[in-house]
DNA sequence: TATTGTTATACTCTATAACTATA
DNA sequence: TATAGTTATAGAGTATAACAATA
């Protein structure tokens, strides 16, 4: 190796710091999951976060959408258009909260309950491929540890 | 529990499905991490992707545009403006490539070596930080179960 | 003909301030 | 006074098309 270094090329790249860190590895990681993600769900027009919305809104009827804003850590104003959109593809019904008139319960409609059906069917798939060269024990280790970090 | 759930309102949010997906774990625990990167790096005024670029050059001296956007799968056009920056900052130099009159080679200034020395041992120090709920073991093996998954 | 770096540009995502109606 | 939902808006992040210079 010269002293000089100024003249080298690189031609195989060391990432080897980048990847001791777990924030670089879970981002990458997530990103690749969502690419598949992306790709798979297109066919029932959710993206990820759409996904995240109808799916609480499936397992927690009646949920508001300050709930929602808090359970997925997304700012108030930027959930407004999606539940208005997902509102206008009859997916879901907007109903006065039982007992507190400021806020809305959500609800799925017979028709978003159907897509979510299938919908979290292939989301599962998605999830499978994307960790296909994991074990079932590798899985459940990966999200218990992930889990150990973010709740 | 009722049989008409439309009066109903939600107190406890069961969130277990999305937190059996791996991709929503990972993205979750992702930006858990980066919001105290962002925190801890602004004393350098470096973002999670000004940070990675640093990092591959420091590690790679003389790496190009090209092997730094298909390392970080960062699109070529959105890298531009921030070597422009860092170089701004004389953190970056560049240097004609040695043996490809397109490429331009990247590389650190003193002042740029000396900041990610202290910016690597802050980052480090973030990332334990962040992972203080994870044995070392623990991590090892989310890194290497995370790296099965994008590498 | 393919690749590197670049410009211009558009689209998506995310964040903040301020308002209203209700608690 | 505080909270739920909303509006408007700005900033950050990301993507595509097209070009000049070089391989």
């Amino acid at each position: 190796m010269p002293a000089d270094e100024s003249a080298h090329h690189v031609t195989k790249i060391d990432a080897s710091y980048l990847e001791s860190l777990v924030g670089y590895n879970a981002r990458r990681a997530a990103l690749a999951i969502i690419d598949r993600f992306l790709e798979q769900m297109a066919v029932y027009k959710l993206r990820p976060v759409d996904f995240s919305v109808l799916s609480l809104i499936t397992h927690n009827p009646g949920i508001t959408s300050r709930q929602l804003c808090s359970t997925l850590a997304i700012q108030p104003p930027n959930l407004v258009g999606m539940i208005q959109a997902l509102e206008k593809r009859e997916l879901v019904q907007r109903r006065p909260h039982p007992h507190d008139g400021r806020a809305i319960g959500l609800h799925l409609t017979a028709a978003g309950a159907k897509l979510m059906q299938d919908a979290e069917r292939t989301a599962s798939e998605v999830e499978l491929a994307a960790t296909h060269r994991l074990s079932s024990t590798e899985r459940k280790t990966l999200m218990r540890l992930l889990q150990k970090i973010y709740i």
